[in-house]
RNA sequence: GUCCCUGUAGCUCAGUGGAUAGAGCGCUGGCCUCCGGAGCCAGAAGCGGCAGUUCGAGUCUGCCCAGGGACGCCA
């Protein structure tokens, strides 16, 4: 929030160096650490080690300590700072506290739900995520892409760009032949009524289990494919009713999550486009068909004419000329700037083990000339395992499923709410549990540097304490209760007189810093800074709440305070809707 | 064998090349006459190893060790 100022001192030093025949300094701005201080603060070093390598003989902490001291003398008291101070090479720019915690407070007020957001960029950006298999359970393995891409979508929303949200679901390929095959032989006529995804996905380990216990009728599934290959109707409409179930349960999925797309892509719409860019490959030479005895291959390594292993050979069509993953892959590359022209990059939040497929992919377009291949990039991220380090795999069954694990957080969450909030009504109550559980599972899935494994286990997933959604929705409320209390707005203008304690300037600074965090969280592709910083200001308010009692305080602290808690209160609800979390009036 | 990711407190994780490396869980001991104790306060405990770059390295580079992953017809 304090870019303004920041320039003005930054181009006065820059101003000071040239009166001092300094050289052109490059001055990184940071906040003032250690709390209760607030400001901002370079050093001097670098510029200190630049006159050294220039020549000059200087010992670089005394030069920096110097300069710092010149700087400081140069500058006085700017306006809007209260203090300046040189200290060990460092330039110490305090603020007026009153007075910026009374610009931070009323621009949180007056930007209501759209503090922390970022004016439009008038630039578009496509996220693809989720892309579930259909015909499969829908289990914790699958949140992360589907809670990762979703909050990435929000954070560059916020930042300023206009978003479009894709799904792109593995609606077929073998997984859905075996599922196919066994509800025609087993299950034929049945129809899912709820937990539809767990149902489709029991289906799909039961078919796995017969073919796994007697081998010979893969003959049967064989036969299956084939009717699907010859596009024969009765296959075709099962495919396309069963198929429905499963995008049913996945909606009734994502509306619980609270997850939207503008746009779905499928698998089976690419086959065709997949295999006409895969022809267009073959004709220029770009791919060697090694058919029948081998698939089509693109050696990529040898394009470039480098003779590492960077990106090897990337098989892009099978040797019985079926599609294979890379073979859509190209066609849903392209289909993305066909239908969004303007797309300012294409992002694949998709696991780490694709990484290497992904860049296969955007290397093979780009050498094939398209001119928005570069626009291409992957979000890798790690997955959820087991306790163990074991993968969760439907095929194997093991898996934690989705609508278990929500059930079980929520009713922990409606029994705690009920022994804290016993005169709630039920439904409000059950409101509550279902914020708390879904805000919990949220939070996890996005507090963790992405590419770093989460291990899922149900002590830690149902503990409701610590850094935690719950903690951040429990410093809302409190916030809520007190202003609730106050009844009224309070005045308008921070009354004057009333300097602030060193609590609540770190509280104010915390709120200060939320645009900022977005716009370095959306540049990173990374939920996990906005995720950590609104657990701290959750902190910094819990420590208010504690020291600066509001309601009975006398004004003018009263005021000041209430106004303090208002704007908190925004910041947290705004922070809590960045990551998709559901911001409760009660607990 | 080639390449990628990860090694920070007992455990799970933060940490923008800069000042004093921070949280949570767990453990120990405190705090409701006080705006809601899903909270607060205090305590113990840490950068895998060796070189290098730099005025300055948990952070960058190289090598080593340990764990995970990817490497021509799975997705």
């Amino acid at each position: 929030m304090f870019e303004q100022e920041q320039q003005e001192i930054d181009s006065r030093i820059r101003e000071f160096c040239a009166e001092q025949n300094l050289p052109e300094p490059t001055l990184q701005w940071s906040w003032i650490p250690f709390s209760g201080h607030w400001g901002i603060t370079t050093s001097f070093f670098q510029l200190a080690a630049q006159e050294a390598r220039l020549g000059k003989k200087v010992n670089v902490l005394q030069r920096a300590a110097e300069l710092a001291e010149l700087a400081a003398a140069y500058l006085g008291i700017p306006t809007g700072f209260e203090r300046v101070e040189a200290v060990k090479g460092y330039l110490n720019l305090y603020f007026d506290s009153t007075d910026y915690a009374w610009r931070v407070i009323e621009a949180v007020l007056q930007e209501g739900e759209n503090f922390g957001c970022h004016p439009r960029l008038k630039k578009r950006v496509m996220v693809e995520f989720s892309h579930p298999n259909t015909h499969k359970a829908f289990h914790v393995g699958h949140l992360r892409s589907a809670i990762l891409g979703d909050v990435v979508a929000r954070l560059l929303q916020a930042a300023g760009y206009d978003v479009v949200r894709a799904n792109y679901p593995g609606d077929i390929g073998l997984h859905v032949i075996k599922w196919l095959w066994n509800y025609l032989t087993r299950h034929a006529g049945e129809r899912p009524t709820r937990d539809i995804t767990q149902w489709m996905g029991s289906i799909y380990i039961e078919a796995s289990r017969r073919l796994e216990e007697n081998p010979e009728l893969e003959s049967e599934i064989r036969a299956v494919y084939t009717r699907w290959d010859q596009r024969d109707p009765e296959i075709i409409r099962l495919w396309q009713e069963t198929r429905q179930w499963s995008l049913d349960g996945f909606k009734e999925m994502y509306d619980m999550l609270g997850i939207s797309f503008d746009v779905y892509y499928f698998n089976s719409m690419m086959e065709d486009a997949g295999k006409e860019v895969v022809r267009e490959l073959i004709s220029r030479n770009l791919a060697q068909d090694e058919r029948p005895d081998g698939p089509v291959i693109v050696k990529l390594d040898e394009l470039l004419g480098s003779k590492s292993e960077k990106y090897r050979v990337l098989v892009v069509l099978r040797s019985d000329g079926t599609a294979l993953y890379a073979t859509e892959d190209l066609a849903l590359a392209e289909r993305k700037f066909r239908d969004y022209p303007d797309l300012e990059r294409s992002l694949y939040v998709v696991d780490v083990r694709q990484s290497l497929h992904f860049q296969q992919v955007f290397k093979t377009l780009e050498i094939a000339g398209r001119p928005w291949a570069n626009r291409c990039q992957h979000i890798p991220y790690e997955l959820v395992t087991l306790p163990g380090s074991v993968a969760m795999a439907s095929r194997e069954g093991t898996v934690v499923l989705l609508e278990d694990l929500i059930r079980e957080a929520t009713s922990r969450a409606l029994a705690i709410v009920q022994t804290k909030n016993p005169d709630l009504p039920l439904e409000v109550q059950e409101d509550v549990a279902k914020a708390v559980a879904l805000g919990a599972i949220r939070y996890s899935m996005v507090a963790r540097e992405n590419t770093k494994v989460v291990t899922f286990d149900w002590e830690t997933a149902l503990n409701f304490e610590g850094q935690a959604a719950p903690y951040i929705q429990y410093a809302y409320v409190r916030a809520n209760s007190i202003l609730r209390k106050a009844g009224s707005a309070g005045p308008d203008k921070m009354p004057s007189g009333g300097s602030l304690s060193e609590t609540e300037i770190v509280l104010v600074d915390l709120i200060s810093r939320f645009p900022r965090e977005i716009e370095r969280s959306a540049a990173e592709l990374s939920p996990l800074g906005v995720a950590n910083w609104l657990f701290d200001l959750a902190q910094a308010f819990n420590d208010f709440y504690n020291k600066c009692p509001v309601l009975t305080a006398d004004e003018p602290a009263r005021s000041t305070r209430l106004q303090l808690v208002m704007a908190t209160r925004q910041t947290l609800a705004n922070g809590l809707a960045l990551l998709g979390i559901t911001a409760p009036q009660a607990m």
